[in-house]
DNA sequence: CATTCCGCCTGGGTGC
DNA sequence: TGCACCCAGGCGGAAT
């Protein structure tokens, strides 16, 4: 489920939790797949006594940095969150991967899908080298959404969706920014004008501000359900325009909302305020 | 180059 | 309660 928002508010929360200058003391792995089948005592040897020197998000990763200049990145794709808790904490039959600090403090990876992945080797440098802009950087100008757009014939969704376009973007950020920018899902990246250009990059700035400033979206309360490492659920729920409302009115125009399938994906819009044209 | 389908997993919701 | 079915915030690989 966590998309740019939920990552960087799992960052934000990380930030506060004195993780920085603490070293690894030993490494847990619950559910191999999760490390691709390295072992919790090949990470441990990795990464034992080295302490973090940055957490910071690159796209939807989280990238670990040590003091070492080892980096590792962790994705928590659909179901993953973050929870630290002392050591002795009874272990959840969901938490998949366990960091313990030097300080028996325990870095758990909470993932009842078990799509989240960590890796700590040489690829990392691939993966991020993987990403495109960042929409939150000061490069993502109009000028440069403009090139990826009009440079490419792909449908609008599945390009906002690929990370090698752009960097963060998820399911619901990409229905609500369309939403915001008037654009149907399916519009050609090619065929869009200056103007929609613009409306599109703002509404994807504006989703994103929100939903970081209310802590990210949170749909739920089951155990796939999004909550930050301090437990807290997002609010951005609230704020959702057409993510999840089919049948209901369009807030801007009251015709129904639509849920059709796009690039696999689940993908409502309103039929009257974004035509295909 | 773009699109489509599948696999990876568990859990929540709905309808019978 | 039970069961069948559909859906889910992501992504990588294979086929077309
Ligand atoms: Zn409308």
């Amino acid at each position: 489920m966590p998309e740019l928002p939920e990552v960087q508010t799992t960052v934000d929360d990380l930030l506060n939790l004195g993780i920085i200058g603490r070293a690894v003391k030993r490494v847990t792995v619950a559910w191999p797949a999760v490390t691709g089948s390295i072992s919790g005592q090949n990470l441990t040897s990795l990464l034992r006594t080295k302490k973090f020197a940055h957490i910071r998000r690159r796209g939807k990763y989280i990238l670990f940095q040590f003091d070492n200049g080892r980096q590792s990145l962790l994705h928590l794709r659909m179901s993953g969150r973050l929870k630290f808790v002392p050591l002795h904490t009874p272990v959840d039959k969901h938490e998949h991967l366990r960091i313990l600090l030097d300080n028996d403090m325990e870095l758990r990876l909470h993932d009842p899908r078990k799509f989240g992945r960590f890796t700590a080797d040489e690829t990392v440098k691939a993966k991020l080298a993987r990403l495109g802009i960042d929409p939150l950087s000061k490069a993502f100008t109009r000028r440069a959404l403009a090139e990826l757009l009009l440079n490419r014939r792909r449908q609008l969704k599945p390009l906002l969706l690929d990370q090698s376009v752009i960097a963060g973007l998820g399911n619901i950020c990409a229905d609500e920014s369309l939403w915001l920018a008037g654009l149907h899902p399916q519009r050609l990246s090619a065929s869009l004008k200056g103007e929609e250009i613009n409306g599109l990059r703002s509404g994807i700035l504006r989703f994103l501000k929100s939903s970081i400033a209310r802590g990210g979206t949170s749909l739920g309360n089951g155990e796939q359900n999004f909550v930050s490492v301090s437990s807290k659920a997002g609010g951005n729920q609230t704020r959702l325009n057409v993510y999840g409302r089919a049948g209901r009115p369009c807030r801007r125009c009251r015709q129904l909302i639509q849920r059709i399938v796009v690039a696999q994906r689940g993908t409502y819009y309103c039929p009257r305020c974004q035509r295909k044209r």
